[in-house]
DNA sequence: ACGCTAACTGTTTGCGATAACATTGTATCG
DNA sequence: CGATACAATGTTATCGCAAACAGTTAGCGT
């Protein structure tokens, strides 16, 4: 029933105990070298009574690893970062390493504030998570001694990033639609200031305009349920409109809203297609047709890059990795063949 | 361009470069004791000309401290998880302190093997999540080298822990109800195997009987719409119920769904309160009045306590403190009086 | 001018673990 | 049987930092 104040076992006390030296115990310790059996047993009985704990701090100063990996997130409650963390955290767990959070504060911090917080904590690598744009990610300049990963839509020029491939869901989106009859389709988008949105946009009008197909004018959303009603009511009243991709489920959610209120049935009159596939646990009988992102191996795939550097430490080029997204087929959208 | 394996600038190249002792340039980093301020400019100039940065973990050798706390979660997708973590993160970076998190395996693992876990990690002080029940909540003891909190419903008869105010949640609402001239609750529980769902139930059952009222038999779900939709149907045929208490809003969003499904008009044939206030972004025109649990409160209350044992180290006795909630009023709820 | 204090800076030491090397003991072989 | 290899263990030095202590200088009162 000591309450001593912190860690007070060391390898020499349980060397003392042991009878042997504390290089014998850190050989047990690692299991590394040769240790007779029977010392073996002696010092892991003398490990156990004493309750010893290896201490991280002596371990990380000798070895200069902490086998840790930092992860700084701007907004943690953003649909899908959680995934994303949850993904990088079940990774690390695999792989012996444990996960250093810190988040930053919404109001433009930059890059480089965000890598030089984490790089006073004990990482070996960090991996940031940029929801929003920041000033800097194009020509940001990474730290030479710390391997860096970007969770990022925008290009960046001299570091691994790595996203969502949002261009590619909308061209799966559109063609999933011109492939069913229909002969064009409105989008829905978030706030201009998400590089994630405005990629998607690019792809929708992209992989439209590759089939000789004009994009409507695209109608502005926040990413919010009631955004998308008011651009529901919108749509309705637009009798050309058969296909609505939305930029996301809130959304398509608040537009099947309106469309239901204004007496437009999906998927007869119009048909929608949302973006997270979110709301399964949320909306009974859900019908929406939705791409799922798949955030968690985007997470994986950030924790294995950055563990490939820092093992590996080869100065390789810059990657910029895409993981594609799925679309999960319920029942918002008319097949018109 | 030199790409050496991990941060090569100590304090002894600082000094060095200033031409003053290790001594002087710690000083200089901890702002600690007598500097003359040009000596302290030189020495700057020297650490921002070599990018010094602390060795983390030879500081923490040396001061026995690491200023992080460990966070275990056994579920972080499940609602209302994100948000404690953000209170614990957020909580964190304003005292200095690091969080570095682990998830633990949904199958049972026990709160003895997630300390341990954690014991290994560079912390000073470990917060536990505890979303289900596990074995061993109720006698654990805690470690007496490592301050440690849990977050859970569950009593306990050694440690710290800290909870949403599950039961007086249940008695505001029924008291909402009953104050509405409603005379009679139904109520709509999470699954059995949770403990805050079974703790509303019992705050539910006696907040009624407290009025003198019998608790009609408490319909079963399991979190998700879909089991709240089938609750909705069998709610819509019983004529004598008015009031309905949803153990969170996604059950009370497939209740509300069923009621419409079957002509039944809330709020005005019945009256529904759900529980979490988690689907403002989801749902448009939101209309479903809902308990509003301050997680964040909790994630921030749980990080306090763990940092003044570590800081304090007093031995005192253990505390159940519980965060209250509160009505988020909307129009869901219809005023008989 | 003397002693004394305060301001400043340097030296020594050790936190706990482990790589590298040194030492001892034991088995094996020609 | 002496040489040799190798298994088993101990000793030393060191990672980077900072507490404790030890100097050195300047300023001040008398």
């Amino acid at each position: 029933m000591s309450s001593t104040k912190f860690h007070p076992v060391s390898m020499q006390d349980v060397a003392r105990a042991a009878g042997v030296s504390a290089q014998t115990v850190s050989r047990v310790a690692n299991g590394s070298g040769q240790v007779k059996p029977e010392t073996r047993s002696v010092v892991e009985a003398a490990m156990d009574k004493l309750g010893y704990r290896p201490n991280f701090a002596a371990r990380a100063l000798k070895r200069g690893r902490f086998k840790a990996i930092g992860v700084v997130m701007f907004d943690i409650l953003a649909t899908g970062n959680i995934l994303t963390l949850e993904g990088i955290t079940r990774a690390a767990k695999e792989q012996g390493y444990a996960v250093t959070l810190t988040m930053m504060e919404d109001g433009g911090e930059s890059l480089a504030a965000a890598v030089d917080r984490m790089k006073t904590l004990p990482v070996d690598g960090i991996i940031v998570d940029l929801e929003k744009m920041v000033p800097d990610v194009r020509t940001y300049m990474p730290p030479s001694d710390l391997p860096l990963t970007v969770i990022t839509s925008a290009k960046a020029d001299y570091m691994n990033t790595i996203d969502e491939d949002q261009y590619g869901c909308s061209r799966m989106v559109v063609e999933y639609f011109l492939e069913r009859g229909h002969t064009n389709v409105y989008f829905v988008s978030g706030p201009t200031n998400s590089v994630a949105s405005e990629i998607r946009k690019a792809g929708w009008r992209d992989t439209l305009a590759a089939h000789g197909i004009v994009a409507p004018p695209p109608i502005l959303g926040d990413w919010n349920a009631d955004s998308g009603y008011a651009a529901g009511l919108e749509l309705a009243k637009k009798d050309d409109c058969t296909a609505i991709y939305a930029g996301n489920d809130a959304m398509a959610n608040g537009i099947m809203k309106a469309l239901e209120d204004s007496g437009v049935r999906v998927p007869d009159d119009k048909s929608i297609i949302g973006v997270d596939n979110s709301l399964q646990s949320m909306v009974a009988k859900l019908a929406l047709t939705s791409v799922s992102m798949d955030f968690s191996a985007v997470g994986h795939k950030a924790f294995e890059m950055t563990v490939d550097a820092i093992e590996g430490a080869k100065n390789t080029t810059p990657t910029h990795t895409l993981i594609p997204g799925a679309i999960v087929e319920r029942s918002s959208v008319a097949d018109l063949r």
